[in-house]
DNA sequence: TCTATTGATTAGAGCGCTCTAAGCTTGTAG
DNA sequence: CTACAAGCTTAGAGCGCTCTAATCAATAGA
């Protein structure tokens, strides 16, 4: 059995609430006693119970996280951003998977709800706006991916919009007049992406074409041969704004087997900036996301409902950047 | 305040050991009252205090999980599987990262240990074994990715010798002699996996050619334009067994740069088996473990030590499989 | 009728800690 | 010599729950 801080205070010859004191690095503790209740701590390998402490503090150092999918490297990049800023915190990440399904993902808010924790952490998540906002009266909750106008409830997202901006102007700038966008029906984010699109497309005077897919190659693929089947060469687009960076590479395989270059022929333009695109064998000009910014983005906006420094929400919305490599050029 | 066992004693009209009776269903409590106490919690919005009950019952249902890269798709994959099972298991995780830092992972252990885990899983961790038979000594350990003797961990490892000996076996199966092996240099699992060539190649009666290597794209790229400085174009090797995915993708891109084309002059095999290898503009032949299945084994383990089944290590060896795709052919 | 017996319910101690209020030393001033 | 801070230390209640042992009601057996 771990020792408990009444054995600390055995060894030590001193009362538990001092051993107490010491353990919290409270001040008014003498030198004297402070050294022998941290040897005898070291001597019996002794560290706090957690779930003890917080019990009797009535205060929490764990941070509920719940993610949908981790595979997805958008998210395995937030939570590593969240981890390393709540690990210099002093916080604890209980991690969760919902598998963007409802009924999946309340069981899992419920479970995260049971530890009382002094926070929560969605990423992404699809229950309905009114389960989030009964979590948010438990505890502040911060929601990453996703909007709310709840007043317990802070936001982080990237700003979709501003990113299919930068794309449609990168683009227009190389020369490049008829533009495609690759629309990711309903995946996260993929709405604002098709907004920033059409926005940007008519304030460049150009008209938007948009092409139904998914977040997938296969899907950028399909979508290609589509293009190709309703447009004479002649008039294909030269300029493709895929989805995310899955849909574009697949995209860019469609046009090589179908005899056009890229970017000599077609200049495409993915989104995310995963692993993927910074392949040389790629080389994907694409939209990156501060991702491990959320992060701590939203560990700090927690941190701040936590502390108590604030009461009302905020809404992040960081800015995306353009990386540019060698799937786009001039027309 | 949320709600405590005793409010919904009171409003239920009974005792608040009866409503713990009822939380954890135990047999024995009459329907009437039963339905009395869940109508009472219902209305209250009543959940249990998870720190509470584990500190009041001595038994957690926390596991703890350490992984020293999310990013890396390996260990999110194990990390889905092992939550999977936990959650069906009411056990919850708590993650942390300790980045392949000693230091950092030592730390990220002892906040895992003062929650007082029914167990801990450690992902392919870089502290010393000491450290490791410590932790044993607290509660059960299970290892992803790294071996152990101690009598109080088990371990769940991929077999990398087999995954080598699975790809030259193919390649030679497909008529190749001249075969190269871009190795992992000192990255988690790279020994066996050169191991596991070595012995391959050997048993073929073959000689093993190994170029020293990383797991990155660009590694990959710089060990076969020294494979280029090294051999006239005949004698090139023509079968390449890469690091892993990534360092398969720099290969080809390096092989293509310099006119060679894969898989006409040359064949390339990855390993891992990322989302990347599927891409249809990759479709690379490579060597996929079941990352899943690791983390659901591991779980497994922990619970067999946690229930008390079995006091005697156990030691996954998990077999390999060969994916092949479009970047192999017959000689 | 009285006592076992069984099943349902509850009182109360205690898990390992925090925290308030009280107690004990000193040292210094009156 | 007494009074009184100021600085340390500790007693003890309590956080929300579980669990043992005791209580109580109801039924069955003699």
């Amino acid at each position: 059995m771990k020792p408990t801080m009444e054995d600390v205070a055995a060894r030590a010859g001193v009362s538990r609430a001092l051993v107490s004191l010491v353990m919290r690095n409270a001040p008014n503790v003498s030198a004297l006693r402070r050294e022998a209740v941290l040897k005898a701590a070291e001597e019996l390998g002794y560290s706090p119970h957690v779930m003890a402490r917080s019990l009797a503090s009535r205060t929490s150092t764990v941070l509920g996280v719940m993610v949908n999918d981790l595979r997805n490297a958008f998210f395995a990049d937030v939570v590593e951003g969240l981890d390393a800023a709540a690990q210099a915190a002093g916080f604890d990440l209980i991690l969760n998977t919902g598998g963007r399904v409802p009924s999946r993902e309340s069981a899992a808010l419920r479970s995260l709800l049971s530890f009382r924790p002094a926070g929560l952490i969605l990423l992404s998540p699809v229950v309905p706006a009114s389960a989030i906002e009964a979590a948010a009266r438990q505890c502040p909750v911060v929601l990453v991916s996703r909007t709310s106008r709840a007043a317990g409830v802070d936001t982080v997202n990237d700003d979709g919009e501003a990113g299919s901006a930068l794309a449609v102007e990168h683009l227009a700038g190389l020369g490049h007049r008829r533009i495609a966008h690759l629309d990711g029906g309903g995946a996260a984010g993929a709405a604002a992406r098709r907004r920033g699109f059409r926005r940007a497309m008519t304030a460049h005077g150009l008209e938007p074409i948009v092409v139904r897919s998914e977040h997938t190659d296969t899907a950028g693929e399909k979508a290609v041969l589509e293009l190709l089947s309703t447009y004479d060469r002649a008039d294909l687009p030269t300029g493709l704004v895929a989805g995310n960076d899955f849909n574009a590479v697949g995209a860019i395989s469609a046009l090589e087997d179908n005899g056009l270059r890229v970017p000599g022929d077609v200049s495409v333009v993915g989104y995310d900036n995963t692993s993927l695109a910074s392949l040389r064998h790629v080389s994907l000009t694409t939209v990156d996301q501060p991702r491990t910014e959320m992060g701590r983005l939203a560990f700090e906006a927690l941190l701040e409902r936590v502390r108590g420094e604030r009461t009302t929400p905020v809404r992040h919305l960081l800015h995306p950047s353009l990386v540019v490599r060698s799937t786009t050029a001039r027309r």
